[in-house]
DNA sequence: TTGTGTTTTATTGCCTCC
DNA sequence: GGAGGCAATAAAACACAA
């Protein structure tokens, strides 16, 4: 990992001098403080001048990886709450105020956002699966129905053969799917952009671009594929969300929405499901 | 106390953008 | 070409059951 390691041990302190690729010099080692000790000590990693700075160096012991304090955490939380991304000088500015090496924070919001992503995508999954499992209710009552309807013809078409009438046709098709009125959801074709979903950790309302018919989903909402989905999303009522850690800006981001599979006009796929567009 | 799983901090390598 | 982003990964720190 590192490109050059130099073991050190004292009375005072015991650890590791870490030369970098990068030119810096880190000093890691070991200690037996607990939670508590360590929330109050000095981070792990000071400025290169500090860590050659012997009275520094008899006042701290130099530590391995140091997790940050909990009051560090959370202004760095308030921080990405605010802007998920980190541009050089609320860094250096965040740096000074944590106490930490600007390195530091660009690493922490690194992984804040991988952190996010992944909450991100666990909330999809449970979106789209409560969307695919209302949806199949709905088609399962709905060719119950059918079924219903058409043995109702075929009994109405026997009485009027007893009373030599002509009889209606049972039409042999898959019937139409609601109104869009009366299913109480509208279709849309939807396609987002994985930079566009998080260039920025504020958001989280999704828009309708009427011109270009999509749903545009304002940076940060959603993590489907990006172009790669071409299916139809629709508004419903009572698709729930959860709010996992509570460190998350805790959006919904498709709470009100399940996907139907893709077509090209008002059909049936291969499968009997219905699709429009 | 110890083994094990999870979380957090940090590095590496690759990619994109300017 | 440098800066910054992301995915993958390592490893320390932590949590917790046995």
């Amino acid at each position: 990992m590192d490109s050059g390691n130099l073991f050190f041990e004292s009375s005072a302190c015991r650890g590791t001098m870490l030369f970098l690729r990068n030119g810096d010099i880190r000093f890691g080692g070991s200690s037996m403080m607990s939670t508590d000790e360590t929330s109050k000590k000095r981070p792990f990693f000071s400025s290169s001048e500090e860590l050659f700075d012997e009275e520094y160096f008899d006042e701290q012991l130099p530590e391995k990886k140091r997790r940050l304090t909990p009051e560090q955490v959370l202004l760095l939380e308030k921080s990405f709450e605010a802007e998920n991304k980190l541009e050089p000088v609320r860094k250096t500015q965040l740096a000074n105020k944590l106490g930490l090496q600007p390195r530091q924070v660009a690493v922490w919001f690194q992984n804040r956002r991988a952190r996010w992503k992944t909450k991100q995508l666990e909330r999809d999954f449970d979106t789209l699966k409560s969307s695919y499992d209302s949806l199949l209710l709905k088609y399962e009552f709905t060719a119950k129905e059918n079924e219903k309807l058409k043995s109702e013809v075929l009994s109405l078409n026997e009485k009027l053969q007893a009373k030599d009438v002509p009889m209606a046709p049972i039409l042999d098709q898959k019937i139409d799917p609601l109104p869009v009125e009366t299913a109480q959801f509208s279709a849309l074709p939807f396609s987002t952009r994985v930079e566009d979903r998080l260039s920025t950790g504020s958001g989280g309302s999704s828009v309708v671009d009427m011109d270009s018919s999509q749903l545009v989903v304002e940076s940060g909402d959603s993590y489907f594929p990006a172009n790669s989905y071409t299916g139809y999303v629709a508004c419903v009522k009572g698709v729930q969300s959860e709010d996992d850690d509570g460190s998350d800006d805790g959006r919904s981001y498709f709470s009100d929405v399940f996907v139907a599979p893709e077509s090209h006009g008002q059909n049936h796929d291969a499968l009997g499901w219905w699709v429009w567009s």
